[in-house]
DNA sequence: CCGCATCCCTTTGGATACTG
DNA sequence: CAGTATCCAAAGGGATGCGG
């Protein structure tokens, strides 16, 4: 994929496909809410359990996270697995495929508001 | 830069730097308004002028197209001029470096939307 | 241990009306 | 033509308390 920040990524076939991009605002709503990026890379670090989550973000309120989780399961960026053997039963999440691309990308978003791009002017006529 | 969605994205070096992404959300509050998008994208195809993007969208109305016009000038995602030369005097609008840049990243976030991750599941073990 | 139901409050988007 | 001021409605986050 041809889709970096610096060279030709705005070509003509990248132009038609932005040209109807008009649901990309609601992918956007879906993934900047509060806390859900912050969840999604906790669990991405290793944190498996609704109270390890609840520690490692200590001003975040149950039911907040567990909305979250559950946005988090249904736009399959997570998947929640039960562990039976446990008493009471345990509940597992873990980052899927699709939740992994995503942070691929927040990295890049990461990376562009973190740039200078003041000092870029004279470097961007490809872009 | 290594940041494709395929691929060893989620390296060492990337991993550090998502660690201490705390403020990435507000980046995405900032460029996931209402509207914000879609006017960024319309002053990228060419429409300079207030009139025109009122006419691109019909219903986005003037205050919230001016509110989102200021945002995206106070945020350096567009530039303003005037052209004194009219009478009245008009605006003009075009897009920046850095908002360009974020239209690249936009892009790679569509991308991933439409892909269909649930046929990838074999594929992201390197991610 | 893992959440949900309810209520409240702040934020944000939008309609109407007005100005240089 | 290019906006702004004010007010209002809706949505989202958060605190408290309860249930499986």
């Amino acid at each position: 994929m041809a889709s970096k920040v610096k060279g030709s990524s705005m070509n003509a076939h990248n132009l038609k496909v932005l040209a109807s991009y008009c649901d990309v605002n609601e992918t956007l709503l879906n993934i900047s809410q509060r806390w859900k990026i912050q969840i999604l890379h906790s669990i991405f670090t290793g944190l498996q359990h609704f109270s390890q989550l609840k520690k490692a973000h200590p001003s975040l309120s149950d039911q907040i996270l567990g909305k979250r989780l559950g946005e988090l399961v249904a736009q399959d960026l997570v998947s929640k697995t039960y562990i039976m053997t446990t008493t009471p039963v345990q509940t597992a999440y873990s980052i899927t495929c699709k939740g992994k691309g995503l942070l691929s990308i927040i990295f890049e978003l990461q990376a562009w508001s973190k740039k200078d791009w003041a000092a870029q002017q004279l470097q961007c006529s490809t872009l």
